[in-house]
DNA sequence: CGACCATGGGTTGTTCAACGATCCTGAGCT
DNA sequence: AGCTCAGGATCGTTGAACAACCCATGGTCG
């Protein structure tokens, strides 16, 4: 009964480094060396390729012929697209709460319940996904697979955004209260309302991480331009 | 300056194969054998099996584990699935046609025009891509490249619901009309009344295609239960 | 007669070693 | 300084091999 599908080691080998890409423990723009990881995964070069085929295919990395494959790097401009599709999906989602199910609200509780208590705790970084996992509920209440899944890439592609960036306190703090909010809003059944709340998270949310991206963008090239600068002298 | 980036051999391999499939040269449910795949591909067995892997992440091959990938077969509930996505996005970009541009417009009414002229020519496959490119451009008015890609994939997919059943020309002889009324009242900007047309022409196809896979569906069984009687005498 | 269990062929999953293709770095040259 | 050009490093791809596993065939037993 309990068929646990078994999975390849392929996945398996994908499994592994996508956690390793979204915790940060590989940043974005590292290029994945085949022999390295396949070594350090415990399997096959060409088996590690197919995996990696995977996270490619899911945007997480980036391949180039006969450069391999680099942990993805998100510009400014992606990060438009990414909200591009929490906009088109999330305020779906709250539209169709209309046929939501008592399940479906508390699982969004749930996920707002534990977003304070990783808040409490002090652990920003689970806050971020807590945050997350409660906007995944909200999908959630179109009932649609495939949409679940396109979304948890989208998350998944957002994180490489801000992964290993400073002070990831000040970067998820705002978000819990407004998250709570668009739920009490829901469960409510003011979905009027809860749209419009999401919709200024969205831009809010969505121009914070643009300037991140930009910030940290900038002082990239400053450290380039000063490493250039030592040469010359 | 024309790089045209050259892609590698597993891609190749996944775009011909992908090709075959769609076009449905080889139908829902066929096993791809390896072995032999790779031979007519022309490439070795470890390049295909990347290929087979970029194309179980699009979701138009399933993978079981040592019994190999087989063409993806739609039942009615993922025809659901298919067109909740459907609406979510196209929906989405009906709204966000307040800012299309002249250019998307006139896309918009060029892959109508080809439609109109497949119709004429009595290509009716044809007249389904082109259907297909209309809301492609469609969703296009979302500006948004994951969008774009992630809408191919669905319309892939729901292309295996469909391939190599009885009459294309009254699968789509219906949706000609519907979709140069969408069109029009698009260009017009009369964008409430272009909504309410787009939900009716989703349900109506839905509803459609569902027929269509329950009537396939009925049949292949009532072929095998004949089968099974021929045993049993 | 039907249900159950071996057994073997066939297919997939994975590994390994190899080789050509290509990128990149750095040394040497002008 | 700028350019050329090896050389190494890495990727892309191949072919063969073997283990793991599914499935149909046939035999055995109740």
């Amino acid at each position: 009964m309990s068929d646990t599908d078994a999975v390849s080691s392929a996945q398996q080998a994908a499994n592994t480094l996508r956690e390793m890409v979204v915790v940060g423990r590989i940043g974005p723009g590292t290029p994945l060396r085949e022999a390295a990881l396949a070594a350090e995964l415990d399997v096959s070069r060409n088996t590690l390729r197919e995996g990696i085929r995977l996270l490619a295919a899911e945007g997480l990395v980036e391949q180039h012929l006969y450069s391999g494959a680099v942990v993805a790097t998100i510009g400014a401009q992606q990060v438009r697209d990414l909200y591009a599709v929490r906009r088109t999906i999330e305020i779906r989602a709250v539209q169709l709460s209309v046929y939501a199910s008592d399940a479906q609200f508390v699982a969004l509780e749930k996920a707002v319940d534990e977003e304070a208590a990783a808040a409490r705790s002090g652990d920003w970084q689970f806050v971020g996904t807590a945050g997350m996992h409660f906007h995944q509920a909200l999908v959630g209440l179109i009932r649609s697979p495939l949409l679940d899944e396109f979304f948890g890439r989208i998350v998944a592609q957002l994180r490489l955004a801000y992964v290993g960036m400073s002070s990831e306190a000040d970067l998820h703090r705002p978000w819990l209260v407004r998250d709570r909010r668009i739920c009490e809003l829901l469960v409510a059944g003011r979905r009027e309302e809860a749209s419009l709340e999401l919709e200024r998270y969205l831009d809010d949310s969505e121009q914070l991480i643009i300037d991140l991206v930009r910030q940290h963008h900038a002082s990239l090239t400053e450290k380039r331009q000063a490493r250039q600068g030592l040469r010359v002298i």
